[in-house]
DNA sequence: ATAATCTATGCGTGGGTTTGAATATTCAAG
DNA sequence: CTTGAATATTCAAACCCACGCATAGATTAT
């Protein structure tokens, strides 16, 4: 009898997705997987910081990340991740809150990523 | 030029809702709407408890509450709410997590309860 | 093995959250 | 205007989180 709280999982799910900073790494994570360098290339943050949010948002299980040499490529766990995302976007939308921005995310290569997709 | 960050915003609205009880709160107010004894009732908790967590929803933009007498009935704030939430189980199944149990909301009349809608 | 590169982890401090308990406020009735 | 019922607010203590910094781990090339 596994017993596994609802309401507790999916707390811990709104709460991963309670930081502005890691929301916006899954907006970008939700256009293209990407690597560390590359995250701290857009978002303009150091890569221990950077880290520790994607640490955060693996534990809740809300990223995963593969490996590919040095480089390790994160992406959302899961496609109804992007779902709930887009349905708080929606939400917002919904609460006519004013002039929303979102960052936008560059899809060209960034010079100041050293990683195969920007340099190379 | 008014410029309202998105994901703070947004982060604003995950974080109502990464907790448990605000979540068990917000199955029963999608629901029904319900006065704070109503929810006292329910939830086996103390009444300040419940009337702070409800704060913490109206602060969100999450509840609204409408005074008729002494009681004040709360219900969730926007539809989009409702769908964000459901968002979130469908993501739990879909994350395959095991045996996720949600509390049934009752709806028949509570002997606990003094509002008109169990009394009387 | 060593060096260089990319990523992860540990730690400290400041600030915010959680929760129960006490208290205050609001409204209806008399 | 006082009383009683329903709800809100305040306060304090324990706890947890965010963030910067230093450092450690992992992988490839030399």
């Amino acid at each position: 009898m596994e017993h596994t709280n609802g309401y507790d999982k999916q707390a811990q799910v709104f709460r991963a997705l309670s930081h502005p900073m890691r929301l916006r790494i899954l907006d970008i994570l939700a256009q293209q997987e990407a690597c560390v360098c590359h995250l701290t290339a857009i978002l303009g943050k150091r890569q221990p910081y950077i880290s520790q949010q994607l640490a955060t948002l693996r534990e809740a299980g809300s990223v995963l990340g593969c490996r590919k040499g040095t480089l390790i490529y994160s992406r959302p766990a899961d496609e109804q991740l992007v779902n709930l995302l887009n349905e708080g976007k929606r939400l917002l939308a919904d609460m006519a809150v004013e002039d929303l921005v979102y960052a936008s995310v560059p899809c060209e290569a960034l010079d100041n990523c050293p990683c195969p997709r920007c340099q190379g």
